[in-house]
DNA sequence: ACAAGGATCCTCT
DNA sequence: GAGGATCCTTGTT
């Protein structure tokens, strides 16, 4: 029980490896991959310069379509249009004018659903993300990328990586074997919305640093303790 | 063409 | 704990 926050997050190496997620991963329930992303690795290049930067996701949202918090819920338009395609696809957009936003597409062609994602553990590239997030004095690791715009700025997230692959070359997801079992999963309510406020389709790794720091986590349970999350917990 | 608001973050009190 | 930054997307004239 709640080990997660001492067991090591790094390579031996301190080389980033594993094998991509495939596109079947991402075919799928959105809350089931929401939960199933926790402890897979994120790594983005640079655009220029091809210099990568990596994280351990450990905090996501689920976002589908029968979710009215869901930017698809209203039906398609350019802006959510990517989430009606192909799993395994980046969908970017841009929320208060100015974070960016990075979502994961789920569930099979047609079915709009997309994971959101919230928190990262710095894993490589660490100086780079410094730079980036430009904060005044000597920012803790955890700092870096524990909140969904924080960590769009620290992996140089832009609205042109909306449509990007997951699969490489610019935006690669990875499992590196870093187990999480479902008893190190805590599910609460979603952060910022004003729909569906009481869903519990935020997850994160239990008792770990990285995570952002919201009131949403006093309300958090284990996901073992709260059954089936599934679409019924919201009424017509 | 325009107005309103948003799946946030930072700084300061 | 409050307020401002900042601009894209959307729905409406």
């Amino acid at each position: 029980m709640g080990s997660s926050s001492t067991r090591s997050s790094r390579n031996a190496s301190g080389k980033l490896k594993g094998s991509a997620l495939s596109q079947e991963f991402y075919q799928r329930d959105t809350i089931q991959v929401a939960q199933e992303l926790l402890g897979k690795v994120l790594v983005v290049r640079d655009s220029r310069t091809g210099e990568p930067t990596a994280g351990r996701i450990v905090e996501t949202e689920a976002y589908h379509g029968e979710d009215p918090a869901c930017h698809a819920s209203r039906g398609e338009t350019p802006r959510c249009a990517i989430m009606f395609g192909q799993p395994g696809i980046a969908y970017v957009y841009l929320i208060y004018g100015m974070y960016e936003m990075l979502n994961f597409v789920t569930e099979p062609q047609g079915y709009p659903g997309a994971v959101l994602i919230r928190a990262l553990e710095p894993l490589f590239g660490e100086e780079q993300m410094r730079k980036r997030r430009k904060l005044k004095g000597t920012p803790k690791s955890r700092e870096l990328a524990n909140g969904p715009g924080k960590l769009c700025r620290a992996l140089g997230i832009r609205l042109k990586h909306n449509g990007a692959s997951l699969q490489g070359p610019e935006i690669l997801v990875l499992d590196d074997g870093f187990g999480v079992s479902r008893s190190e999963i805590l599910a609460s309510p979603r952060v910022g919305i004003s729909q569906a406020v009481d869903a519990m389709w935020r997850f994160y790794l239990q008792g770990n640093d990285h995570i952002s720091r919201v009131k949403e986590n006093l309300r958090a349970k284990p996901v073992a303790e709260l059954g089936e999350l599934r679409y019924a917990a919201f009424g017509p």
